[in-house]
DNA sequence: CCCTGGCACTCGACCGTCCCGAGTGCCAAT
DNA sequence: ATTGGCACTCGGGACGGTCGAGTGCCAGGG
């Protein structure tokens, strides 16, 4: 019921209407790219395209801009990746691999993604739940608080304060500091909730009440961080992309971290090149907006997500090829650190 | 020369265009403000106000704005301070109460600041120089790989990754951790250059190369942190304030650190309220932005300053009102942890 | 000397009108 | 199925007139 032409216009109406902005008619249409027939046999297409609600126009009379339903035929069917240029290949390259610290690479990878598409890049910190433990120290600050650092194989670490009941000597921390690296080295952190429930019958009674106030913060700390951090970048490019009202809107959602990860983790487990346009995505205050998203990781298993942010009317081609190509190489980065 | 109606036309000019968003003219100036004057009055007063550069007019017979200019004589002679409404200090207490972490009062600080201002929020992380030592901690990641984690009295964590030239041993690296510790525990950051020298002497020769792996990177953290960390929170309010064009810029500018230290490093041991009013303030892309901060620390030294940034035509009084408070209260919060 | 009321003037904002042209839908012809 | 022709629509820009807020200036009065 679609034609291979009537795809074909589709396509050219998206792609001027990305880098024009405006309505796109059936003269434009003809000359720009070279289809070999004439404006009239363009409207007949533009007229069924209309029906079937993948193009509308604003006014009567004027151009037709792609509904949502109309991008996502063009991503899924239409349009290709558009892999990256050598340069880009070598920039992204040495930018990231000059990196010396987790931190780093998220805030370069941010940084990078943004310049690359000019859009918005959103990046997601290592998921804790599928790394493992590389290991686990307590610091004395005081007699009664500790600081728990909790180091994974992604190279995060995590900090946290420890209010402990009673006193404790520096000798107790060290003996339950080797308990707790002699049973959780290396282990996923998914185990380490059991793990540490069989641990706290094994402690002496007098350091009981201590030790459980660290275990909760430790389970705490896994529990809680279901809030993982995402990091955001390139704010700066939905300036330039108009939207008049929405901005605020827009602006807003970007620094709700709880709103992040309910866009990012609608298909966290996939390690897919995934596309999200319009009122696909969940975030009511970002419906004029599509995500472009890819999951990263080392190896076959996704750790976590990263991608672009833009309007709904983004340049998809490039930015899946940008994604898809950060991806990877932050991948080979985290693999081989 | 500026007789006090003077002043009290400039302030009732600010007043309103801050309110209002519209020049303002002598008539509606007389009936807003009950100044017991006729508006001819009111109009020499602007006349000369607008001769000495207080104020201007965007377009002939038009109502008159305020200049950087202006503002200043504002804030410096004309404006007090507000205070806050006990709702809002009760509403700044819990808020700021409930953090656990240096990250979690920073990250509420800001949002907080936000909140109370409608203004974008900037709140630099305590200043690692004017702190001093608490903890320094070696972690083991592999045998060639340590982590460096260098704790301060303020509560700040910084973490590291050596690489180390030599394979090590658990023990030695015991040892050095606790050569460190011994050295350096309680000292001022400031004098931890000098120490550290003193200490790479009295290394055994075989440890030596790892040993200074070690101290040049903690050399490293101390100088290279001088770029300081500074978070930004509520730029979604920037929307509301139209900057048609200069949105982008400003945007831009809040997203590189290198600009916000040196927009808030203009004075960072000063602990008092500053306000910078425009072209005032030293970065290019700010220049239609104002900046109302303040130092924040425990006791009487500042630690690192705070503030929001909103267009000149902010209302001053309302904002300089919040920044003090909460730089007073993020001050007790930092010296009760 | 400072304030005031009056007056002429300016100019931006708003509104209605007009016109142009891009773009459409339909239809008959090939 | 494609095409050329044709009448139609409607948004946007140019033009012009009115309105009113606001100004500067000046002469008169406390």
């Amino acid at each position: 019921m679609l034609d291979d032409r009537k795809l074909a216009v589709l396509g050219a109406i998206v792609e001027d209407f990305v880098s024009t902005m405006e309505p796109v008619g059936s003269k434009s249409l003809v000359d720009r790219h070279h289809l070999d027939v004439s404006p009239a046999t363009i409207r007949n297409d533009m007229a069924v395209l209309e029906e079937q609600g993948y193009i509308l126009q604003p006014h009567t009379s004027a151009g037709r801009i792609p509904t949502d339903k109309g991008y996502r035929l063009f991503v899924d069917r239409i349009s290709g990746i558009k892999p990256l240029t050598g340069a880009e290949r070598r920039a992204i390259e040495t930018f990231l691999a000059g990196a010396y610290d987790l931190d780093d690479v998220v805030m370069r990878t941010v940084r990078l993604l943004a310049q690359l598409t000019r859009q918005v890049a959103v990046v997601q910190y290592p998921s804790l739940i599928r790394s493992s433990v590389r290991h686990v120290e307590l610091v004395p600050l005081t007699t009664k608080r500790l600081l728990l650092v909790l180091i994974t194989d992604t190279g995060r670490v995590e900090q946290r304060a420890v209010e402990l009941p009673d006193p404790v000597e520096d000798s107790s921390v060290a003996e339950l500091r080797a308990l707790l690296n002699a049973c959780l080295d290396g282990k996923q952190l998914t185990e380490v909730a059991t793990l540490i429930g069989e641990l706290a019958d094994r402690i002496h009674s007098a350091d009981r009440p201590n030790a459980t106030a660290v275990f909760s913060v430790i389970l705490e700390s896994l529990v809680e961080r279901n809030e993982e951090r995402v990091v955001v970048g390139g704010a700066a490019n939905l300036a330039a992309a108009d939207f008049s009202r929405g901005l605020r809107e827009v602006l807003e959602s970007l620094e709700e971290q709880v709103v992040l990860m309910r866009l990012l983790g609608e298909s966290v487990d996939e390690q897919a090149l995934t596309v999200q346009i319009g009122a696909e995505n969940p975030v009511a205050g970002l419906r004029s907006t599509s995500l472009v998203s890819a999951g990263y990781g080392t190896g076959d298993r996704a750790l976590a997500r990263l991608g672009v942010l833009g309007p709904t009317r983004m340049d998809y081609p490039t930015a899946m090829g940008a994604v898809r190509a950060v991806a990877r190489y932050v991948g080979q980065i985290l693999a081989g650190s």
